[in-house]
DNA sequence: TTGTACGCGTTATCAC
DNA sequence: GTGATAACGCGTACAA
């Protein structure tokens, strides 16, 4: 018997690795009751004596005792838990938006519980059933598909909702994103500026994307009365592709103008940005001589060639307008009617729409 | 009182939004218990009568029931939930690590509660009691400080505990990351190979991450193996001052060799080649006359000038590799020593070590 | 194979 | 002010 204290350690030491304390023992450590440790940590101290504050206070401070938030999402509702949903967590716009978003949930004292589906619509529909699953308070989308149904039933169950971005046809929530018309006007009136007279809208396909929509039509609308040329492509991430359309683009004479006309390329978002400075950069053409515009502003931007002339959005802004709006529905989800948050995007003018070098 | 119904709905279907459905719901509409309702959520299904199945599995459909993690966490502590602490969630090295944890996490039917620290130490902790206070299963940190203490009280209540790119000194815990010793071997190699001579290497500084620490000392150690000549730099973010440390560097006569040799610049990640691929544009260096190496690949590298060369991180295999040992260490953490995991780079040769141009 | 009873940690309700 | 007690939704011995 004694022999198992020799260079050992008895078993009943390794064996139980000591739970968390719970709100009981914090309670008779500090000789209250539940319900006072309670309220202590429920920030109703001011309906406590001083004195019991400070006994339960030390008590907790001793066992380093933290409420399980699993045990009161369980009561209440009140997980403290919003969800976020995101289409492409690799996304430089999606990690900066979800940074003001975390920031915003910070504040309020709520925690962020994200998915990424990877553009999946399947694993946006599996995600969505996790995060009520966690019992979430309200769900942050930036849609990946067309979840409509997922979420009108989410919303008629009282989910608070706020669509980033990608607004979504039949549902009805709130919705925060960039002011996509005014975009594509700011990048239209900067180019017209510069002079570049025939443009090339280059975009993903827009048939999942709300945004991709409205800043193509935006494009066509707002040619004409700047005197513009345009036409538009829109295809997936095919290199190759893109870059037939753009050499075409290019190496066609014009014989709807008399001179020669600078032209620009518009990029509708990011990644498209990328693609076609990849292209343009095996193509050989000299960036300014070619016009490029971009939406979305990315890091590196300023270190291509003269520099690349983006529209930046508004990321930590659209962020936090998402969860102000969450909050807002909080108290009573289908209260008002749904808004559209539509924020400023800013021109950031580089040497890539200078077409005299 | 009936005046209420013209065209008004009745308060009474307005307040009441509906709960979700519990378990004792489907259990009486399936005909069936409580038990077996919870058998059936919990993959026992092979020990209910298939009659009991399909009985439980229609009255759960009808009633769009699903399983209330919470509640399930109470019990048992199987929460189902893994934390990661992302200490720069706008750092794309992170992001897809990050992918790659979520990936697996996802296979194993584990949901990510994700908290970018943004650096704060201070925030880390708050994050770190969030996290458990959610009761995560396990957690997966990528250390921004040294919250060497908490996590030491984590691992000793039986947390499963993985470390991420940076190792903490005190705590045991298993560690995956970079082999560093090696990318900065193979970048070594590289820049001698293509005949550059003298180096400088530039780090951000080095006390709150032990890969940099790393990277620096391995490239003393490897520059006279190499006949190489080098000397190194760290500083934060200041543009300024990196600029000035790099002009130092490239206009300096040297006066330890006879001949003019190639210099290049080795970056110890992505935030500091960004810096200083902006620092060399301001010079009017160019890239390759003037090498440049940097460990991250980023994807607008292949875009700047002659495209940089860089090693690229293993960064979906870091992140599966931090949920496999956490995996591993569930069902007893404190079973292993632990173990520290050090995954290879690759390098991506382009024209910025090209000294010929 | 199926059902019963209890416990998980917390909050809400209602007495004192 | 403070405390006892009943939910909350689910897992799980244990009994049947």
């Amino acid at each position: 018997m004694f022999a198992a204290y020799h260079g050992n350690v008895p078993i009943t030491t390794v064996k139980p690795m000591p739970r968390r304390p719970t709100i009981i023992e914090v309670a008779r450590e500090a000789g209250a009751s539940k319900t006072s440790v309670s309220r202590y940590f429920s920030g109703e101290r001011e309906k406590l004596s001083p004195t019991l504050c400070a006994r339960i206070a030390t008590a907790a401070l001793r066992l380093d005792y933290r409420p399980n938030q699993m045990a009161r999402g369980l009561k209440g509702g009140r997980s403290r838990l919003v969800g976020m949903l995101v289409a492409d967590i690799r996304n430089p716009f999606s990690v900066a938006v979800m940074h003001g978003v975390e920031r915003a949930c910070r504040e309020q004292g709520l925690a962020l519980l994200v998915c990424n589906t990877d553009n999946d619509p399947e694993l946006e529909r599996t995600h969505l059933a996790l995060m009520t699953s966690y019992q979430v308070e309200g769900l942050i989308i930036n849609a990946a598909g067309s979840p409509d149904a997922e979420l009108q039933a989410l919303t008629d169950h009282g989910m608070p909702l706020v669509l980033l971005d990608r607004d979504l046809g039949t549902v009805q929530a709130d919705l925060v994103g960039l002011d996509n018309a005014r975009a594509i006007d700011l990048a239209l009136d900067h180019l017209a500026e510069q002079g570049y007279g025939e443009l090339l809208y280059l975009s993903e396909p827009t048939e999942l994307a709300s945004p991709r929509r409205e800043r193509l039509a935006r494009f066509h609308e707002g040619l004409a009365a700047r005197r513009l040329t345009g036409e538009a492509n829109t295809m997936d991430g095919n290199d190759q592709e893109l870059q037939h359309a753009i050499e075409a683009f290019l190496t066609r004479s014009d014989n709807r103008r008399s001179g020669d006309v600078p032209r620009a390329l518009l990029c509708a978002n990011g990644a498209v940005t990328l693609a076609a400075t990849r292209a343009l950069r095996t193509l050989g053409a000299r960036l300014g001589e070619t016009g490029l515009l971009g939406i979305d502003e990315l890091d590196w931007c300023k270190l291509v060639g003269p520099g690349i002339t983006t529209l930046a959005q508004p990321t930590e802004a659209i962020g936090r307008q998402a969860v102000t709006c969450l909050l807002a529905r909080l108290p009573n989800p289908a209260e008002a009617r749904p808004r559209k948050h539509r924020l400023e995007p800013r021109l950031m003018p580089r040497g890539s729409t200078r077409p005299t070098g």
